[in-house]
Parts: C-alpha cells; sequence; structure tokens
DNA sequence: TGGTTCCGGAACCATGAAGTATCGCATTAG
DNA sequence: CTAATGCGATACTTCATGGTTCCGGAACCA
C-alpha cells in the first residue's frame, strides 16, 4: 500500500491517485503476459507510462508491487455482498460464472499463473494464502451450498467443502496448465454432471453406505 | 536427449551414464525448489556433483536440460500397460494412487509446479502439452473409466473424458496453489461422493432431463 | 605408451534487471 | 512568489547468472 504523507505537513503537489491503478492495472497486464520472473519494473513503467521513481515512491520493491496488484485484481472479481439468487442452486452457480468478460477471465488466469512462480520464490507467501484468485471463488460456491442447504435442496450431510473446490479447481488446471478459460459448455457440463450429483441425496447416502 | 557418438570412432574415456540420471534428478531436486527461473545451472551442477563443461556436453540449454528431465519424472510416475485391475473401478482409482510414496509425490508435484513458469517463456511449449505429469494421469483414468463402461458398471452415457479429469485437476490446484499434496483421506471423499456419482445412471439421466 | 575423450572444478564474460539518483517541469500550500 | 513535493524520463551502479572455456587428472582404446 502506497504510504499517506500527514495532510497536515504536506505542501507541495499531491500524489495523482490514478497513477496508482495505472501502475498496478499495468503490473497485472505484464504479470499476465510474461509472468513473475519475466516482470521488471521497466516494463511495468513503460506500460503504465509512468516514472520508476513513481514506482519506488509508491512500493519499495518488486514482491511489494505484485502483490499489492494481486490484491487489487482480487478484490475486482467477485462481490461475496452481492451474489446471485435465482431460486435453485444450478441457477445461482451458472450465474456466478456469467457476469466475467471471457477476454478478462483469460487475463486474470494468466496472471494466477504467473503469480505460481512467486510462491516458490517468495518465502512465506504459501502458508498466507492471500494471492490465490481461487480462494474468493471457493467461498462464493461455499455461500450458494450452504444456502441450497439451508433451503432444504441438497442433502444435509453433503460435503459442502469438497465440492465448492470442484469448479475452482478445474478452471486453475485448464489456467495453468492447459493455457486455457473455461467455457460456458464445460461449465454446464460441470454444474450439471459433477457438482449437483455430488450434493444429492443419493451420492451422500451411498458414499456412506 | 545427450547424443551418443558414433561407437566406430570411440576412443577415449567413455561418457558416464550414471552422471545423465544424476544430474536429471538433480535437476528435478532444484525445479521443485526454487521453479524453472530460480534454477541456475551451477545449482544443478553442484547439487548433480557434476562440472557445468558435463552438463553442456549432453543439453545444449537450460531448457532442453530442464524438459527432459520432467520427460524422464514423467516416464517414472505411470506405466499405462500395468494398470490395476481389481474388479471394480472404485478400487482400481484408490489402486492407481496407491503405489506412490508420499514424499515422492510431494517432489513431483512441487516439479511440476517449477514448470509452469517454464510453459508462458518458451515459445510453443503450451501447444505440444508433453511436459504435464497430469495428462498420463488423465489418460489413466480415461482407460480404467472406459473398462468399467464396457463391463457395464457405469452408465453407458457417462462423459468419461469429464471425468477423467475431476481427480488430476484437484491435484493440479492442491499442488500449485495450496501447495499440498492429496492425502488418501481427499482421494476416497472424491472418488465416492464426486467421480463415481457422476458417472452413475441417474447423474446422466438427471443431465439429459 | 600415447593420444583422445571424459570428468569435476573454476575462471571468465556479456547480458539484464533491481534499485537509486538526477533533471526539468507541473502542481500546490503558505 | 517561493519552497516543497510529485511527475515522466533517463543515466547510473551493482549484482546475479547463463553460457563458454580452460585446467589438471582419470579412464579408455589402439
Amino acid at each position: 500500500m502506497p504510504d499517506l504523507e500527514n495532510p497536515a505537513t504536506a505542501r507541495g503537489r499531491k500524489r495523482d491517485p490514478n497513477r496508482d491503478v495505472a501502475i498496478l492495472e499495468a503490473t497485472i497486464d505484464v504479470l499476465a503476459e510474461v509472468g513473475y520472473d519475466g516482470l521488471s519494473t521497466a516494463k511495468v513503467a513503460d506500460r503504465a507510462q509512468a516514472g520508476k521513481g513513481t514506482m519506488y515512491r509508491r512500493w519499495p520493491t518488486k514482491t511489494d508491487l505484485v502483490l499489492d496488484a494481486v490484491a487489487h485484481m482480487k478484490a475486482q472479481q467477485i462481490d461475496l455482498e452481492a451474489l446471485p439468487d435465482t431460486g435453485s442452486l444450478r441457477g445461482d452457480l451458472l450465474a456466478l460464472f456469467q457476469p466475467h468478460e471471457g477476454a478478462q477471465v483469460d487475463r486474470v488466469l494468466r496472471a494466477m499463473a504467473g503469480v505460481v512462480s512467486m510462491i516458490s520464490q517468495v518465502p512465506g507467501l504459501a502458508e498466507t494464502g492471500d494471492y490465490s484468485i481461487f480462494e474468493p471463488w471457493i467461498a462464493a460456491n461455499t455461500v450458494l451450498m450452504n444456502r441450497a442447504k439451508a433451503r432444504g435442496k441438497i442433502a444435509p450431510a453433503a460435503d459442502v467443502a469438497l465440492a465448492a473446490q470442484i469448479i475452482p479447481s478445474m478452471a486453475a488446471y485448464r489456467a495453468l496448465i492447459l493455457r486455457m478459460a473455461i467455457d460456458r459448455d464445460l461449465l454446464v457440463r460441470l454444474v450439471d454432471q459433477v457438482v449437483l450429483p455430488a450434493l444429492s441425496e443419493d451420492s451422500v447416502a451411498a458414499s456412506h453406505s
């Protein structure tokens, strides 16, 4: 986070908050293109039409910049306060994926791929886990499924924690390994043939026999 | 691949094939620890107790070395000719995971995480896909499921291609993002509550209604 | 034995990137 | 107006490292 000066002492030209988001967005772009190690501060500055001094005044190191950029990206993704409520779990799950533009999703997933290499280089990063784009998505799935369970639409003993990971993990696999985004057809097949059956009454019963 | 000299012309000291595997193994180790970009030829040579000259006599560049090391690792993983046949699909799926040691699996998955960053740097690598550890695992799942289908144990219309990706993609997610291997408890839950229900008669029928 | 090739180890060099400093101009408080 | 700060741009320092080469010694063939 860029540090704010004490307003009482502030005298000269003020920092342009516009520059913050421009640099952050440029960081995401470069990260998606060449990964964390391929990302140089010069490239980011060039892309953002910013001077390196402007960047280093805000973020003391490259790692801080990338971490903040990822957090910025995460904040734009899923709003846990405004989840869809279509009446059916199936509709909710499909709607959760709906609003995002295809190209935008692709950009985010590629950036996530770039972060993977950072995990093994920045010590202590793997433990916090707050770099992952998929985590809020899993949280959203969990909320939707628990709501369906409360409404009696799925089995009371259903393993929500497990089911909520299915679609995000598939998305992660495709993004990081296959370098492809999930399309709508695949999403529908996952919901109908995998996720919903896993939550249904008889599947849960069968696994306990 | 290290190039063999023409045996007719061979005169001096012979190459020690032992050095090949030592260097390859060391490459996997370093890759698992620091990723592709963190991997330097000096680190590998040090780990393998080898001189850099010995390495460059065999692999002209760092990329070739890593690619060969991954291929070497893949060859050790799953033998598609000797798949388990326990009589039930459930038993087969669990047995497929059985033989590998926990620590070994962890090492392989971490190495795979190191490869991810290589994908965006080596052009044309993402298309071939032959770097992925998960691909042979998906293939093995597919074979087992198709066999079960032929034996009439699962729905004839079951989406095998989709179901075969569930466990490997979850493994990929955990390895690359969470930095954890799949334990046996999770595997059992996945098989019983997700994979098998997805292949069952009524799940498939429900998705076609 | 002698020439050839391999070995581990180390020195070497060119490239590139992180982070700093500086310049000229713009903006704002007092 | 003036001093202080932010801005883009660029030059600079410092350092890591990928790839190459050389060395002394060992193994191998004729």
